[in-house]
RNA sequence: CGGGGCGUAGCUCAGAUCGGAUAGAGUGCGCGGUUUGGGUCCGCGAGGUCGCCGGUUCAAGUCCGGCCGCCCCGACCA
């Protein structure tokens, strides 16, 4: 591709509104543009890498099994109304109404189809294990979308299903899967860890997140480094050590005043956060019968720790969950600031399973300025469901080993979820098995951001003067330059290489602009492409072309006869590199 | 959806407190010259519904009201 006609020019300054560095230099290095909140064009820089990522998907699927087909973007809202996601997930799907007055969906997901043609194409157990996949735009409208690619509201998506007789056909085609994603970051050169998961809106069992590791991250992640376990905090369990047993004292009130507040409390109390327990109140929007139904929550952990929303949401079963209002505590007679599950009726009290194991604890009395101490689980008051609500923090003990947790963020670049039957029973796909009976086909789904994996590629790979892309995702491969010559007629030189490179199949980008050349660096720095060559007099007088690494990794001087034949050969070198990083990787069971 | 910020040339920003006549700069873009190994220098030129609608006023980029858009924090989220 020659400079001159390339749709897109570099930036001297970024967009305003751009604050991470990929969102930064990809807008600089003309790679993409922005149309609206999370919605971007892929320029041709941007849309040649963006392909290069998927092709490198298609590989690793296609290695396991995968047969690349495509599905439809815009769905009947019929299979989604069988599956009950319909009812389930709120705003971020969009809907609308066809010309016949049918409702139809963006499909931000492919469940209910690929469910759906099982149930027509899937009769017997032959037919399986199936591995399908196809790579498509979605539309999610995502109530906040933020930092460039990292998180839009439309993107292209790689998602995958396998059909399986059994869960230990399922459990092969997730573990191939773990295998393959790793294998394909590895290839992108985006390092990542695999976090266990909350299965959210997919339902199912197990389920993995591929995070990227990094502080601009929106994932919390909770790691051990004794033991090597992680997690997303957002389902992470942890070692809560019971405090010592003690005699349960008599329950008393006690005057507080402006003791609003856990920290103001164990101070005036002098006592320290873990013995108070804190009451939230919440609002839990749980389905009931095809119906909506809001209940009233009081959630109750000890002072020290925090509630984790998404614990408490899957204990709930409910859909929706949100704090609240000062009026709504009200009109249950609690007193916010001093609430108390104590002499409440008509409530859902959800305690974490730690407060039965803590005895005498100071908590709310449902009066201004007064808490009772010596509150004791079981005998002063009683939940309706004890478990583990509350979230994991820094140097908490990890849940496999005991050594301190540590904390980070990460972005989730791909996630595997063990579906099982919840959506072939839904929708009746069935098959006929080798016993003769009819089974729900085992279902697994798999989902891979290759536009966020291009964001992430920029994030990892980059200095301060611009792109640094691997060869795997770059848009071109090599970068050639040259610089008007005195003597030598280095633009005919160039011509000649930009030819010759062609035809042996290397993918050039020919800076052909008549621009100085600080200008034609700093864009080819900016740009980011690996291989950089130089046709100019200085380095024809030393002996040939120059000849760069963009990662600093390297910068030859190569008679003009050989460049062919060692451009072909660095270009090989540095995909042997990168391929020397897939690895078979264990898995964690 | 709550809190905060911003909206003037392709991009980065002045101008707004205190209303006043053809709305500016740098960069980028076009033309001419100059220069040619890290964003040369000089000249000329094109480029603006000052986010939109309404109001106040003799007069609005500037004041008032409403709306829209974008960004950040939170809520939310495969």
């Amino acid at each position: 591709m020659r400079m001159s006609r390339l749709f897109s020019q570099t930036l001297r300054r970024p967009p305003s509104e751009a604050e991470i560095p990929s969102h930064r230099l990809l807008l600089r290095a003309g790679y993409i543009r922005q149309l609206g909140a999370g919605l971007f064009s892929h320029m041709p820089l941007g849309k040649r890498s963006l392909v290069k990522i998927e092709n490198i998907i298609r590989g690793a699927m296609d290695a396991i099994g995968g047969q690349e087909m495509e599905m439809p973007v815009v769905n009947p809202a019929e299979v989604w109304k069988k599956t009950g996601r319909w009812y389930e997930i709120g705003a971020e799907m969009a809907r609308f109404v066809d010309r016949v007055g049918r409702d139809m969906v963006l499909a931000m997901t492919h469940e209910e189809v690929v469910t759906d043609i099982a149930r027509q194409e899937i009769r017997s157990y032959r037919q399986l294990p199936l591995l399908v996949y196809h790579i498509q735009t979605k539309f999610r409208d995502d109530p906040r979308p933020r930092a460039g690619l990292i998180r839009v509201r439309e993107f292209r998506m790689k998602d995958s299903y396998t059909l399986d007789c059994d869960w230990e056909g399922l459990d092969k085609q997730y573990r191939a899967h773990y295998q393959a994603y790793f294998d394909l970051f590895n290839r992108c050169l985006v390092p990542c860890i695999a976090v266990k998961s909350d299965v959210g809106m997919m339902g199912g069992k197990l389920a993995h997140e591929f995070m990227y590791l990094t502080p601009i991250g929106e994932d919390s992640l909770v790691l051990c480094d004794n033991c090597g376990y992680s997690s997303n905090r957002q389902v992470a369990p942890f070692v809560k050590e019971a405090p010592p047993a003690e005699e349960a004292l008599r329950l008393e009130e006690v005057y507080t005043p402006d003791c609003k507040t856990i920290a103001g409390l164990a101070e005036f109390m002098g006592i320290p956060e873990s013995k108070t327990a804190k009451a939230i109140f919440l609002i839990a929007t749980v389905a009931e019968d095809e119906q909506d139904v809001e209940k009233f929550v009081l959630a109750i952990l000890r002072g020290d720790m925090e509630l984790n929303e998404t614990k408490l949401t899957n204990a709930l079963r409910a859909k929706e969950l949100r704090p609240a209002t000062e009026e709504e505590i009200s009109v249950k007679g609690i007193e916010p600031g001093f609430g108390s599950p104590i002499g409440i009726k008509d409530i859902l009290v959800v305690v974490d399973d730690l407060i039965p194991r803590s005895p005498n604890m100071v908590g709310g009395a449902n009066r201004v300025d007064y808490h009772y101490k010596n509150v004791n689980y079981d005998r002063d008051y009683a939940a309706d469901l004890i478990t583990d609500i509350s979230a994991a923090q820094e140097g908490y003990g990890c849940a496999e080993c005991g050594a301190p947790l540590r904390m980070s963020r990460g972005v989730e670049i791909g996630n595997i979820f063990q579906l099982g039957t919840r959506y072939s029973a839904a929708m009746g796909a069935n098959f006929l098995d080798k016993d003769g009976q009819l089974k729900p086909i085992v279902m697994g789904s798999y989902g891979i951001g290759p536009g966020r994996l291009l964001a992430c590629v920029a994030e990892e790979h980059h200095d301060e003067h611009g792109l640094i892309m691997p060869i795997t995702v770059a848009p071109y491969q090599v970068h050639l330059v040259f610089l008007p010559g005195k003597k030598v007629d280095t633009q005919a030189m160039a011509e000649q290489l930009y030819q010759d490179l062609q035809r042996v199949g290397v993918e050039v980008l020919y800076d052909d602009r008549d621009e100085r050349p600080g200008v034609k660096f700093n864009d080819a720095d900016l740009i980011g492409i690996p291989l950089r060559l130089v046709v100019g007099e200085r380095a024809l007088t030393a002996g040939g072309l120059e000849l760069k690494r963009r990662d600093g990794k390297g910068s030859w001087t190569v008679p003009a006869e050989e460049i062919v034949r060692t451009v072909l050969q660095r270009i090989s070198d540095m995909e042997a590199e990168i391929e020397a990083t897939v690895a078979p990787i264990e898995y964690p069971g």
